[in-house]
DNA sequence: TCGAAGCCTGCGGATTTCGCAGATCTGATC
DNA sequence: GATCAGATCTGCGAAATCCGCAGGCTTCGA
């Protein structure tokens, strides 16, 4: 979850209990979790035995990672739709440039319900944002009256989506 | 199961009846399976007992209705992780300016295996497209070698993810 | 009026989930 | 090297869930 390189992981003698964690907190996943969450993305209501035959673990053990995963926030098993399709017709990402620290603005998009995607970026944009609206003038008030009010905000650019071509989840199955 | 598109939908001329399609031949949604979208967008694997308790349904029918709902490709159930957890260490959203017509770009797009997300924009951009990649030379790679030499692309510019801070699938539930 | 289609309910039987106890393995400590 | 603690896996009933199917109700058009 961290740009931070894996290199130094000498032997550090905290991270012997559990299932390892590097130093920004993100569990260390192994093959198997990793061919388990594969099965999932493929299909999130695959029985546990099914996946336990894939992945070669019984159905208890299947049950006990997943649960794991689950709790540790490494994964959500969730229905996706296209929103469009879910009634909320206006989109747009939204590129915010910010001035000083960037963590209390991500924090404030985040804690915003219409605001379905944070991610800190390099390039142009500090931030990128995705916004879920149920109409334009939904959508043009939680860019110009909210996004753009938070402290620390220099700059916003939106990209309004007209069409959504491809959404997958699936890193792994290739 | 499909790395399809949620958003495509067959324009099929017999399915007039069936549930009411709009002209786009986008589905339309009553609010029963908006409410069982809503259930399953908080928990994939919630029974559907439970689900029919919540939105006055038995279970069987409940369990028709989200089969098909799912067979009409509105939505999928799947698990979702942050891709750097699971090993994709380098993240980008790409922001595309192309010279025509938008398809046939957004469509080489969508057929790259390390395109997750593609989307068609007002704004600066035509395209937006997400990518994920292991390391920064399969990045580099897909960014200049594959996109860039795309017939119609004019320019690219690139945003590298450092950390996600919000994924969520929950319209509808606020 | 009749038949087809869509959607719902109820109901067993097969399958899956769930909780728990015991076995195994690994690393840390002395 | 002996031992202990913690984590993980397996096996196994009991309970809950899933699944297919038959039948009822309603709508719609011939």
């Amino acid at each position: 979850m961290q740009s931070e390189p894996v290199a130094s992981r000498s032997a550090d003698p905290r991270d012997s209990r559990d299932s390892r964690e590097s130093r920004s907190g993100t569990p260390q996943l192994d093959a198997v979790s990793l061919a388990i969450i594969e099965q999932l993305q493929e299909d999130g209501r695959r029985p546990y035995a099914a996946i336990g035959k894939a992945v070669g673990l019984s159905e208890a053990a299947v049950r006990q990672r997943v649960q794991k995963l689950l709790d540790q926030g490494v994964m959500q098993i969730v229905a996706v739709t296209d929103p469009l399709t879910v009634g909320f017709r206006r989109q747009a990402m939204v590129g915010v440039n910010v001035e000083g620290v960037l963590d209390p603005v991500a924090d404030a998009l985040t804690a915003m319900p219409e605001v379905e995607y944070v991610v800190m970026t390099a390039g142009s944009f500090d931030i990128l944002a995705e916004v879920v609206c149920e109409d334009d003038d939904h959508l043009l008030d939680v860019i110009n009256k909210r996004i753009r009010a938070l402290p620390g905000v220099r700059s916003t650019e939106s990209f309004v989506y007209l069409k959504l071509k491809k959404q997958t989840y699936m890193w792994g199955t290739r």
